[in-house]
DNA sequence: TCTCCATCTCAACGGTGTTGAGATATTTGA
DNA sequence: TCAAATATCTCAACACCGTTGAGATGGAGA
């Protein structure tokens, strides 16, 4: 119940059809989305999109970057509060990106499907939208892992706290905050003692070949 | 390419739709089917379809059912094709996800879509459809963890290995299948070895509140 | 004021999932 | 064996969708 327009020029058009189409896809998911249904609320014609969008699939990339640069800002304001410990800065890390994910769910499955379809295929295909929660999260893996930083352990630790994300809104695993809490430092804590411990050669080496 | 309707009667319509739209899906992703697009390629009414599913929506988790069922097929072989380690069939376990979700990648994207809207948010949704692959996992890790295995590590672990497969299909991570293998390896080994570390008290106890 | 141009409306096209009524074939059972 | 019952399919239609091209409208700069 937002934007009644009152002249012919709406003004904003294009940040309305993003609001509305961002409410709209929290609500009921981003495959429900109508393009119609939004010009509807916004007391506009259909056509009248496609001025500012080449098309439905653009808004959803639009709406994909800005729920990344939504998410950067979360983890980036978490790991501030979270003071100078690197370890727990990385766990806050990490508790922010399930956090984000368990908040919008409907946002966070479009981020992803999207994102695949606009990227190569590369890590990098992230960081070309803005601030990047890859980033962020690399950097503070860094500064709790130091020298031993190397390239493939901060994918390594996205992949568990994705997953998490993932499987949570999937609903599977805990519903209650308590148990999440538990569970996704468990997660980022044997990731990030495992890597390391492993590293410093406390168990035994690999047995597979 | 299918099945060329011959007498007024199709025989086996039921199975030629599942048929027909699980290719489609694999080929476009579940978004791009068509049920009218299924019905004209295996020479039938679209009308036809809905005597034997009440809705797109069923004909979706029908398939994300099968692929469910397929998945456990994968996992239960590989493992037993890992031999009698118990660490190496742990791995093989993981490894056969995500080799599972980097095949089919638009069915793995489908399972956990429509399961997700057709459970309620128990981690007992995944059971209701046939043999189980978190149950499979849980038993590999139930083996290999022995009584230290409790409720909530499992999940851990089952993190770790769908956020690998998700990140992956979605265009994050090395592409490479060697570099993929090691990958998988290092998030299953930390995650089992931190753990088992962390159970052990040889890391210092949680300094997060 | 008049022109230019971005913006919006209108009407239409081809596509979709779904439904109800009726045609057709197979199966049942007397 | 033949009719009735039932499962299966066709047909026509509905309401919706994304998208496009042509034309109306109104604000900004000369």
């Amino acid at each position: 119940m937002g934007d009644l327009k009152t002249s012919y020029h709406h003004g904003d058009l294009r940040r309305a059809v993003v609001d509305c189409a961002s409410r709209k896809i929290q609500a009921d998911g981003a495959d429900k989305l109508s393009l119609r249904g939004c010009a509807r609320e916004i007391g506009v014609d259909p056509a009248a999109i496609y001025q500012h969008f080449k098309s439905k699939e653009a808004i959803l990339e639009e709406i994909a970057r800005i729920a990344f640069a939504d998410l950067a800002n979360l983890m980036e304001t978490e790991t501030a509060a979270a003071g100078a410990d690197s370890r727990a800065r990385l766990l806050s890390v990490g508790a922010a990106y399930v956090a984000f994910a368990r908040a919008h769910p409907k946002l966070f499955a479009l981020m992803f499907k999207v994102s695949g379809a606009a990227t190569s295929g590369a890590t990098r295909g992230v960081s070309s939208m803005g601030r990047d929660p890859y980033r962020i999260l690399t950097d503070a893996w860094s500064d709790f892992a130091g020298d031993e930083a190397d390239e493939v352990s901060p994918i390594a630790l996205w992949s568990a706290v994705h997953g998490m994300a993932e499987l949570l809104i999937s609903g599977f695993g805990p519903e209650e905050d308590a148990e999440v809490t538990t569970l996704i430092e468990e997660v980022c804590a044997s990731m990030i003692d495992g890597r390391k411990v492993r590293a410093a050669g406390v168990v035994d080496a690999d047995e597979t070949p």
